[in-house]
DNA sequence: GTTTCTTGATTGACGAGTCAATAAAAACGC
DNA sequence: GCGTTTTTATTGACTCGTCAATCAAGAAAC
């Protein structure tokens, strides 16, 4: 009962499955068999429509990072001036959207595959390149100069922070993430130089 | 030709060995005969004294932060006064050791681990307990009440750091990484609250 | 002759990727 | 409209490789 156009929904929801499956397992040891029964079809439609395991999973990535840039993109639009931008990509960061498992896993296991996928490399930079355009176009008529290695900072301080947000000994608090995140901007924009 | 009391020299030497495989291969996967191979033995060589592959990456991680962990009390012993003790702290994250491939390979795949495997997820957690006190005792005196505060974000940012350091867009440069620590601390002391 | 060290060979399981075959829809020829 | 062919969707079965873990057996030290 083939019906037509299906391409895109099955791929959707590959993508979807994909980071499901990486949440529950913690891992990229997924295999394809799991993510295609999740997706409710058999694992050699799964290779017919992505080829490979490897661009399953940077379609799953990439997916991520759409949404996270949408968000972000969301939140920029409706920012008023410079220090609302600042506070918006912020918080941007730290949404419960990024702080689900299956998403701190895709993130955590991406870091990993960064290291030895030139395609995955690409997409990492990409991200953080344009994390500190935005900062630094936000920061640039609140500190000049200082703009660049403040945003540096910002962005360092937001993955850090996710990183302990996501694998800390407490809970997860995008509360207590995004105050830190804010402090740091209030003291650095405080500081003469 | 077995010699006496080789076993302490065989962990050793699987335990180097391993790390090494992981820095090879950017994550976990790594079979038991790479690493065996590497160190100049048989893979049933490796089962017989680890027992399993699980134990001999447990063991390699906890090398690692063994060996961190050294260096930081090291330098901690050396320091004179607070504000040096928290230099010594921050430094401590920078070194050209921590920043050699197989090693920031092995903490990445570590945090990874740390999901889903309550051994890793443990040792985790000690390393950041003592990582946190070790800043609070240093920065007690300077700051004050706002001590643990600025410990969470130096904390924080020591991380994040030593991530974008370790998969930014340029090459790792633990001497710009340092310095943007020191001016964190810097300007978290010049602030008044 | 018992303990320590060591390995080659083997087992058993699992998983990525392929392929031939089936089936429905669409397009085509008339 | 109505056969026919082509395209799209789909899967079960299979291949081929890999790898963790086991084991029996050999060799050196004590």
């Amino acid at each position: 009962m083939p019906k037509l156009g299906m391409e895109p929904i099955r791929r959707a929801a590959l993508v979807k499955a994909t980071i499901a499956e990486i949440g529950v397992a913690g891992s990229l040891d997924v295999t394809v068999s799991q993510i295609a029964r999740r997706a409710g079809m058999s694992s050699a439609l799964a290779h017919h429509y992505f080829g490979g395991k490897d661009q399953i999973f940077l379609a799953a990535m990439r997916h991520i990072m759409t949404v996270y840039g949408a968000e972000a993109r969301g939140a920029l639009a409706m920012a008023d001036g410079p220090r609302a931008r600042a506070e918006a990509i912020i918080r941007a960061g730290f949404t419960t959207t990024n702080f689900r498992r299956d998403v701190v896993a895709a993130w955590l296991n991406f870091y990993v595959l960064a290291q030895s996928s030139p395609a995955a490399r690409r997409l990492l930079t990409l991200y953080q390149r344009r994390l500190q355009s935005n900062l630094i176009h936000a920061l640039r008529p609140l500190a000049g100069d200082r703009a660049a290695d403040i945003a540096t900072r910002l962005a360092a301080l937001i993955d850090g922070m996710y990183l302990h947000a996501a694998l800390g000994v407490h809970l997860p608090d995008t509360g207590m993430a995004t105050h830190h995140l804010l402090t740091l901007l209030d003291i650095e924009l405080k500081v003469a130089g």
